[in-house]
DNA sequence: CGCCTTGTTCACGCATCATTGAACAATGAG
DNA sequence: CTCATTGTTCAATGATGCGTGAACAAGGCG
């Protein structure tokens, strides 16, 4: 399945085990629920490696067990933008607070050292602008991880009609 | 410099090197431009990693030197954009592409199975639904990479507030 | 009850890649 | 011209992390 190795290459790119990729993408394509032993033997790799990743997607919520018993298999869950959502959260959120926060303290040196005629290594302007830089980022992923997702059945399509409006929308905004 | 650490964090998560951001970032908030001994001392890092992390920046137009002389220290070009555009041209569109294509062959296989009634193993309309999604990203990604830069002096400030007013109109329109 | 299939855990190997230090090249200063 | 400083190249190192296989656990089915 090309389909899954392509998948595989773009979550690796965003940060992301390629393992993840190509196990969601064949679950969520397959008609069927898989067990891991089909989904190890259908990508080639071993089955720990898979009991892993299964553990793992599930534990974002992008996987799910069909039924109770032990070996259940797996059905994919389409929705995922909660998971995107809170990645988006946790991880961006943390990388873009943690430069704002450098910057303010930078900011804050290099106007003492201004005041105690100091010699000043920075420029001050330059780090403002970058300063505004994080904050219109930290905005702009609000507004991502704000996005209300429309509730119940068959949320995935919905969600891909809402996104491609809006897109249209953003190419008249630009 | 803690900016230039947290910077590189960010960076790093980007799917660049690490080095790459702290080195421009060391270089865009001095005052004055830099030599590739004064960054790697700055730094605490080799002057050999110095060495290929500039001629890469340099090659990516967000590095330039003053002055034609052998030794002549860098500046910070601040107008990043067309570099980012450039990225997101090359890698991200690729990406988006291979998973177009792959699924587009997946389904034509899969409409041929049916026709000739063949078990299919895959749910076609999932896979239009994934299909979907690619052109939807490659919409966006289209946009993303024809926004046009303001041309002249202070380029990357006007850009800042130009992106600034775009993320307030996008808030009203989410 | 016992076997066989399935899933989990863990230590190891293997590859990749950032980083270093040393050797080398290039150039400006004295 | 000579030397010291700066930049470049390259082999070696070290760390990080994916993937594997074997051993182990846990049920289901005969």
């Amino acid at each position: 399945m090309q389909v899954c190795d392509a998948s595989g290459r773009f979550i690796e790119y965003w940060g992301f085990k390629a393992i993840h990729g190509r196990v969601w993408t064949l679950v969520a394509l397959r008609a069927a629920p898989l067990s891991q032993t089909e989904i190890a033997t259908t990508l080639g790799v071993s089955r720990s490696l898979v009991s892993g990743a299964v553990a793992e997607l599930v534990d974002y919520g992008l996987l799910r067990a069909v039924g109770t018993h032990r070996n259940a298999p797996y059905e994919a869950v389409m929705d995922f933008w909660p998971t995107i959502a809170d990645v988006l959260r946790t991880r961006e959120w943390m990388l873009l607070e943690g430069a704002r926060v450098a910057l303010e303290g930078a900011i804050d040196e290099a106007e003492y050292a201004q005041a105690t005629d100091e010699p000043v290594l920075y420029d001050v302007e330059r780090m403002r602008l970058l300063l505004a830089l994080t904050e219109v980022g930290q905005s702009l992923l609000r507004i991502l991880i704000g996005m209300r997702m429309p509730r119940g059945g068959e949320r995935f399509a919905t969600w891909l009609k809402n996104a491609s409006g809006l897109v249209g929308k953003l190419r008249r905004l630009v």
